[in-house]
DNA sequence: CGGAATCCTTGACCCAGATCAAGTGTAAGA
DNA sequence: TCTTACACTTGATCTGGGTCAAGGATTCCG
C-alpha cells in the first residue's frame, strides 16, 4: 500500500485499484488499449460529480476519496442507494444517462475510460465483459442486502450495519489487519449517514450515543470510530453473527 | 398474446417471454445450442424454488406466475428484495449459490436453461452476456428505485408505488391498452405487500382501504384492482408525474 | 481575540405506523 | 347445513423515530 498523498501512477497496470478493476486480468495489448482512452478527473468535497439524467460520456473507478449515488424527490426527500469507495466502479455500459447523482463526499479521484471506446473494448474483449457482470452482480447483492436494512430493521441496527459494512470494507482495503479491534474514520457526516439509512440525522446521533455508551463502538471527536468487537458489532446489526473473516 | 392455459412452446424462438429473454437476439445456431440445455419446471404456489446459500444449477426466466426473492433474518423478519413478473431472469451466471429465497407465490412455470452449459455459451456469445448485462443493470436500477421507497416513503406512497409498478408491468406485457383505466389483478397476499414493502399487513390493509376511499383505485373483492387514472396513481407514489407511457 | 459557519448533540413533544385484538367475508370439506 | 380455515378489515392503544428547538465543539476568517 502507498502512503497517503500517494502520486498516481499513470499506468493502468500499475493502478493503485487494478486488483478490484477492470483491467485487473487484461493482457499487455488490452492495457495499452485501456491506456490510450484512460485519464483522471479529481472533485473536491462536495461537488456533483454527475447529475441524474445526464449524458454520461466516462465510465471508472474511485481511486482515492469517496463519492455516493443519491435519488431525491421533488419535495427534497433523499436516499442514498449507494456509497462508492476506492476501486468501486462508477458507470453503466450501454446507458447514456446517468441514472443517479454522484456527488463528491470528500475530495476524490477517479480514473476514467472514455465510454464509447470503452465499450467497444468491452465488447471484443470477453473477460472485461465478464468482469463487469461479475462487478454488476456484486452491487446487486449489496443493494438487496440493503433493502433488507432499510425495510426491516430497527435505527440501532441500521447503524450498526453501515459501520460493520464500512469497517468491512475498510479491512479489505488493507488498511487494518484482520484481527484485533478495529480502528477507522467515518467518511460521512451524520446527515450522510441518515440519508443512506433512511433516518434523519437526529436519530443517527442518538443511535451513535446509545452504542457509545453501550461500549458497542468507541468514539473519539464526531469521526474517529474504534470497534473493539467486531462479532458484538454485527450482532446489534441483526446479521448472521459467523462474522465472516473476523471470526 | 396467448389464452389463459396456453401451451407451452417446445422452440426457445416461438417461446413466449422471448421479447426479454436471453435468447430474444440469437441466430438459429444459437437458439440451437439453446434448446439443447433448456427445459421447463412448474412449481405449484407456496412453493420453494431455490433456498437462500443452496447450489443453483440453473439460470432461467419465468414464463407464467409470479414469484418473489425474499430474505429472511433469524427472527423472522423478512423482506422481499425482487419480484419476478413473467418474462423476469433468474439465476446468477458465474455465481454457484443463491442468495436469496425463491418462492412461488402462485403456480408457476420455468423456462430453465442448465447452468453450466449456459455459462459457455455465453462466454461464447458476446450478445448474451451483452444482454446479460444489460439485465442486470435493469434489475440494479429497479433495486436502487426501490431503496428509494423503502427508506423515505409514506406507507400511502409506498402502497400507490407498488401499485404503479405492478400494473406499469402488466401493461407492457400487453394485457392492458396503453390508456384508460388499467384493469389487473393483485398477485400478492395481503402479507407479501407488506413484506415488499417493509409494513405490516395491516397498515397495508388500512392503506389500500384509505386509497379506494380517496377514489384514487377500485377494489372488487380483495385483489381485483381498477386504477381510473395513473396519473393520479404516480402523484400519490410521490413520482415524477410525467407518467411514462401514460401521459 | 471575536464572530460566524459547520457539524454534532441532546431534550421535549408528537405522530405514523406497529402491535394487540376482535371481527367479517368466502370457500372448501364433512 | 355446519365448521374450520384462510385472507382480509377495522378498532384501540402503544411506541420508535420524526420534528422542533436549544445548545456545544471545531474550524475558519477578519
Amino acid at each position: 500500500m502507498n502512503a497517503p498523498g500517494q502520486t498516481i501512477s499513470p499506468s493502468c497496470s500499475d493502478c493503485p485499484i487494478r486488483h478490484r478493476a477492470v483491467c485487473a486480468r487484461c493482457d499487455s495489448e488490452e492495457l495499452e488499449q485501456l491506456e490510450a482512452i484512460k485519464y483522471y478527473r479529481s472533485f473536491e468535497a462536495g461537488q456533483t460529480i454527475i447529475w441524474s439524467g445526464d449524458k454520461m460520456d466516462f465510465v471508472g473507478s474511485v481511486v482515492s476519496g469517496i463519492a455516493t449515488l443519491t435519488q431525491t424527490m421533488e419535495d427534497g426527500r433523499t436516499q442514498m442507494v449507494g456509497l462508492l469507495l476506492p476501486s468501486d466502479f462508477v458507470g453503466r455500459p450501454g446507458r447514456d444517462g446517468a441514472a443517479y447523482d454522484v456527488v463528491a463526499t470528500t475530495d476524490i479521484v477517479m480514473c476514467c475510460f472514455r465510454r464509447k471506446p470503452f465499450e467497444q473494448l468491452m465488447d471484443a474483449t470477453p473477460h472485461i465483459a465478464h468482469r463487469l457482470l461479475e462487478m454488476t452482480l456484486d452491487e446487486l447483492d449489496a443493494a438487496r442486502e440493503w433493502m433488507l436494512v432499510l425495510g426491516r430493521k430497527t435505527a440501532r441496527e441500521k447503524i450498526a450495519s453501515l459501520l460493520s459494512i464500512i469497517g468491512r470494507r475498510d479491512a479489505s482495503l488493507g488498511t487494518n489487519g484482520s484481527s484485533g479491534p478495529m480502528v477507522f474514520d467515518l467518511p460521512l457526516t451524520r446527515e450522510a449517514m441518515a440519508d443512506y439509512l433512511g433516518l434523519t440525522l437526529e436519530t443517527v446521533s442518538r443511535q451513535m450515543s446509545a452504542l457509545k455508551k453501550d461500549g458497542v463502538i468507541r468514539l473519539e471527536g464526531k469521526r474517529h470510530v474504534t470497534i473493539p468487537d467486531m462479532g458484538r458489532l454485527m450482532e446489534e446489526a441483526g446479521d448472521d453473527s459467523d462474522g465472516g473473516v473476523f471470526g
